[in-house]
DNA sequence: ATGATAGGTGACTCTC
DNA sequence: GAGAGTCACCTAT
């Protein structure tokens, strides 16, 4: 069965036509004619929704197409999936029956020498992202259709199709909706709008834009403009590269590329500023005038040398600066408001295009098999990126800003500030002071995060603010590298973890949050376990990098095993590039996981298989869940284990609480509450200065004494302030070494300096009252948190809004810090877990000068403590 | 055959 | 069995 729709005034530069197609037809013939229809004729008689042919043979078939395509003789052919399988289709039986009116249709195969008058669509393109690309899930991502409106045959399925008349209708009418659908997603997408723009940018020929290759089109705009300035060009076979024998899947970089910079991972609810490059690549093509006419042209990385700054602009970054002129006077058409919305569209539409070719111009330098291969120009591309993004860091961090994340033209700057309007201003200032750096390269405010919950490189939640036209702020969630962004995780597991996400990213006490979460996660078990899930948000999707034939180890990859069997059994065409949705299966036999994926349609036949639904808790939702909830206090992988229902027993023990998790969450001031303020006294006046903060009424503790009648400058005295902080911090270090310890019950109150032996559990019981359990009156934490709080009180990294400062008074505070560190990084405490200091209590009971005297049961010391 | 590299994750194999 | 090394996928930029 062939159906068709055409159009024959359909203009490549405008808006798609209403209505979308003029004439229409539909010809089929019975597999089999042994199968005698005597209804069919009359049944069609009553179908009116298009012209249908009944055929009485294949090849009667074939015949009426060649001649319908003749007759129409189209210059753009749309289809889905022809290249590789439709068109493959096509040609097999044409050749199976020999046809003499093949040549009519020979101008489809590529092979044909004679030049193509007939354009394929067969972008593959970066118009859009999906899932999956089947004609189904383009048609709910595009079209908005819902998932059973459109009605999908198993392969195997359509033959009995043909057995009953009205079968043969629904046929038809499927065959012919799907067309319809197929073309209203090329219009919906602005396919031929683009292509042409981008064809005419390039200047290649337009049907090699729609079939793919970015390459050949950056090939040519290079070539045309090599050419108009009297350049000889390179042959096509000069720069071809010894081809690397293992081209399909272990392709290793050549070069290196752009810099991510490591981040402080953790959940962030101060307002955080992202700010990036725009176009940093061409951007820096144009700034340093990176070009085959500026420098040797060579394959070694190491030849990193800047063009001799006297050259006249090459090639190379002319082209780029030509492309974003471009753009940006189409851009300023585009905004007049006075321009119709068809035109408005169409320099959108063009807009995107230079865009799109501007951006594409350094990946093919790094192409090895591009004509303008030049390996020593990208990798100087990127490592000036590098070195930019590394300046641009180090600058903001001097500006006393906190970076908390970078990759390649951006970084993340943690303002500590909760106004929208002052962390603009911030991003304004730096954005001055980075783009004094540079004529081309031009940073940039991208945006401003309400929250941020950083996890790893390149995987990060964050809900953005937006300032609306009336002023108001909106906020948007953003989601980048996490799993729940990744078609290879179920969309069950996506969801469960969005939701939690969502609760982690919003207006929460701690505990609500944890508990939300749990609740949540142990009613998605029992909705699972109970079959209330739908089956489509179990499918895991994968594609396809070769032919399924072509994998050497199949065993452990369970969407190779489910194509090359639909294809054997169901009559599928799954191949090279498609994507594999399938589902895993309790089937019964004691294999591993990955060798019990099953299709939607191998399920919904069988009555043995069943949905393993282990495999979705323990390893589609606990994995994702648990890195989600990685830096959140209160919950961890074995508490999220116990909500899922899962066996336990083989999980880490539940972490120690550590101090350093979620040091994010708290703020300074409650931190530091229980914290003693720094004193000293005046060298000149003898007042007591009392410090809680590095600014008392905006002014600095060191350009003025707090005595209002003294005129001294506390910075002129500084070491005499040094020695009273020196002082001050030996004093707390002898503090805690008395090592004295207080009974819990208030009854009680021993004091002691001496270890008890008796333990329960890690706590010292006391002497005294033989119940109580002992405590230190100044531990560890307390004297760790003390001398913190003078880094943080003398850190001006810490100020939020910092007024001008001499340069006597920075460096004071710079020395005043530097001796807190000194003592700090002596201590062990931030890198010594509590589990260690509590080992440290054992080692003191076995020294018995610090045991007390009367030790009645010693066989407890060894019991307890072993 | 048809821009690039950086990075995280799962599953497997091999080694010690 | 822990760990390193490999492949396969998918994503960020």
């Amino acid at each position: 069965m062939i159906s068709c729709l055409t159009h024959t005034k359909y203009s490549i530069d405008k808006q798609p036509p209403n209505p979308p197609f003029q004439q229409h037809f539909c010809v089929f013939s019975c597999p089999t004619e042994e199968v005698l229809l005597i209804n069919i004729y009359e049944a069609l008689k009553n179908y009116r929704a298009t012209k249908v042919q009944k055929m009485d043979s294949e090849r009667a078939l074939l015949n009426y197409f060649i001649t319908q395509f003749a007759r129409i003789d189209p210059d753009l052919v749309v289809g889905h999936d022809l290249q590789g399988y439709q068109i493959n289709i096509l040609s097999e039986r044409l050749n199976k029956h020999d046809n003499q009116n093949f040549s009519k249709l020979s101008k489809l195969k590529r092979s044909e020498r004679q030049v193509t008058e007939k354009n394929f669509v067969c972008w593959k393109i970066e118009l859009i992202k999906s899932r999956s690309y089947d004609l189904d899930t383009l048609c709910q991502v595009i079209l908005k259709i819902k998932e059973n409106q459109r009605i999908e045959l198993e392969p195997n399925e359509i033959p009995k199709m043909y057995k009953k008349a009205e079968d043969i209708l629904k046929l038809i009418s499927f065959t012919m909706q799907d067309t319809a659908y197929i073309l209203k997603i090329m219009y919906d997408l602005n396919v031929i709008p683009l292509a042409l723009e981008i064809t005419n940018i390039a200047g290649n020929v337009m049907s090699k834009t729609l079939m793919g290759g970015r390459s050949e089109r950056n090939e040519f705009l290079l070539l045309h403009a090599f050419s108009e300035n009297d350049f000889i060009v390179p042959d096509k076979e000069f720069n071809k590269q010894e081809t690397d024998k293992s081209t399909a899947a272990g392709k290793k970089p050549t070069y290196s590329g752009g810099l991510v910079l490591e981040p402080k991972v953790g959940f962030y609810d101060n307002l955080i500023l992202l700010m990036d490059f725009n176009s940093l690549y061409p951007s820096i093509i144009q700034e340093y005038n990176i070009c085959f006419t500026t420098l040797p042209i060579s394959n070694s990385e190491d030849d990193l040398v800047l063009p001799d700054r006297s050259l006249p602009p090459g090639i190379l970054p002319t082209e780029i600066r030509k492309l974003v002129e471009s753009r940006r006077q189409v851009k300023k058409l585009m905004n007049n408001s006075e321009i119709s919305n068809d035109l408005r569209m169409q320099y959108n539409i063009r807009q995107t295009a230079l865009k799109l070719t501007a951006n594409s111009m350094y990946g093919c330098l790094g192409f090895s098999n591009s004509r303008f291969y030049a390996k020593n120009l990208a990798a100087l591309v990127t490592h000036k990126g590098r070195e930019i993004l590394t300046n641009t860091r180090d600058l903001v961090q001097k500006m006393c800003y906190e970076v908390v994340y970078g990759d390649t033209d951006s970084i993340m700057i943690n303002t500590n500030i909760l106004d929208y309007d002052q962390v603009i201003e911030i991003g304004t200032k730096i954005k001055q002071e980075v783009n004094k750096l540079y004529k081309q390269v031009e940073l940039d405010i991208e945006g401003v995060f309400k929250y941020l919950l950083l996890l790893k490189k390149k995987k990060y939640a964050a809900v953005t603010l937006i300032r609306t036209k009336n002023g108001k702020l909106q906020e948007k969630k953003e989601y980048k590298g996490l799993d729940i962004v990744r078609r290879d995780w179920s969309q069950l597991a996506c969801e469960v973890g969005k939701y939690i996400l969502d609760h982690i990213l919003s207006d929460q006490s701690p505990n609500d949050r944890v508990n939300n979460i749990h609740t949540y996660l142990s009613k998605i078990k029992d909705d699972l376990e109970q079959q209330k899930v739908p089956l489509s948000l179990l499918f895991i999707t994968k594609q396809l990098s070769k032919d399924p034939k072509m994998y050497a180890d199949k065993n452990s990859l369970p969407h190779v095993q489910v194509a090359l069997r639909y294809n054997e059994q169901r009559g599928g065409h799954f191949k090279a590039r498609d994507t594999v949705s399938y589902v895993i299966c309790d089937d019964g036999s004691n294999k591993p996981a990955t060798q019990r994926g099953y299709h939607i349609d191998e399920l919904k036949n069988s009555e043995t298989l069943k949905i393993d639904v282990q495999y979705y808790l323990a390893h589609q939702i606990h994995p994702v869940v648990t890195r989600i909830c990685e830096s959140i206090e209160g919950t961890d992988s074995f508490q999220i284990g116990k909500c899922l229902g899962l066996d336990t027993s083989s999980f880490n023990k539940p972490k120690q609480m550590m101090e350093s998790v979620g040091e994010n969450i708290i703020t300074p001031e409650s931190k530091f509450q229980n914290a003693d303020k720094f004193k000293f006294t005046c060298f000149v006046c003898k007042k007591e200065n009392t410090i809680d903060s590095i600014l008392t009424n905006n002014v600095p503790f060191l350009q003025k004494c707090s005595n209002s009648d003294c005129n001294a400058r506390p910075a002129d005295y500084l070491p005499h302030i040094q020695n009273q902080l020196v002082l001050l911090i030996q004093s707390y270090i002898t503090r805690y070494y008395e090592n004295r310890m207080i009974c819990e019950d208030p009854a009680c109150q021993n004091v002691t300096t001496r270890l008890p032996i008796r333990f329960v559990k890690e706590n010292p019981v006391c002497t005294m009252c033989q119940k109580g359990v002992m405590y230190r009156v100044y531990t560890e934490h307390q004297l760790y948190t003390q001398l913190t709080y003078f880094q943080h009180m003398f850190d001006l990294c810490k100020v939020n809004r910092k007024p001008l400062l001499g340069q006597q008074v920075e460096s004071g505070y710079h020395a005043l810090r530097e001796t807190v560190e000194k003592y700090l990084n002596h201590s062990g405490y931030s890198v010594i877990s509590l589990t260690e200091l509590f080992f440290d209590f054992i080692i003191r009971n076995k020294h018995p000068e610090l045991i007390e005297n009367d030790i009645r049961q010693p066989s407890e010391l060894i019991e307890e403590n072993e």
